[in-house]
DNA sequence: TGAATATATGATAATATATTCATATGAAAA
DNA sequence: TTTTCATATGAATATATTATCATATATTCA
């Protein structure tokens, strides 16, 4: 292998890298896996979640944000409010895994 | 281990809760993961990771450290040196279960 | 249009976390 | 033993992250 292709072979491994501990940061925090958790129900308001979670509406909207930008969660208008869901089922079987491994 | 609130909660889902966000706070960090992705090729000691990841010892040491608190890796002495290896499969699952989702 | 409601955002302060440096420990070789 | 090598650890500093407060924005409804 030519010493361009391994430079580049590494690149993408360290970019990579970096990219999967920025996402697992996103599940790192108690309050945004309790977001993430609660939104396994299905779609919610960030009213709702709010109260399910018991946290106060600026620190769910900052946390949101997080998680949107991180592609984790995707967000629609709805009237008034917006619904935030889940992105996709990777999510879901990220946490399941780490579930599974703490119940050990 | 948990924050003061933290700590303030009962429920058993509520702790499930707090125990994977300690989990996932250990892939959540780059030298973390890094060491952890290393040891995918197996068995290493402290100055073979160091080499690998261009870290230096006492980091390492530090972060190591971490990762047996929480049970992602184990160690057993060999000779002078300390091997280190991952603790379960579990590490790998989650860890390529994150790299299949940014991989989208 | 203006008021009411839902959500987002910027700044700040509190807290947590990571790295470095110096040094300690502990096993093995001399 | 004493020395050397490999790893661990405590303290301090640097950096990152989070929650809170005040306020801004956007949508609906009277």
């Amino acid at each position: 292998m030519h010493t361009q292709d391994e430079y580049l072979l590494k690149d993408m491994e360290e970019e990579e890298l970096l990219d999967l501990a920025d996402l697992f940061k996103m599940s790192a925090d108690s309050t945004r896996i309790r977001i993430l958790y609660d939104l396994f129900e299905g779609e919610k308001n960030v009213g709702e979640i709010c109260e399910d979670i018991e946290m106060n509406q600026s620190a769910v909207s900052h946390q949101l944000k997080a998680l949107k930008t991180a592609k984790l969660v995707k967000s629609k208008r709805d009237g008034k409010s917006i619904l935030y869901s889940l992105a996709d089922d990777h999510v879901k079987t990220i946490i399941a895994m780490g579930k599974e491994h703490i119940e050990e």
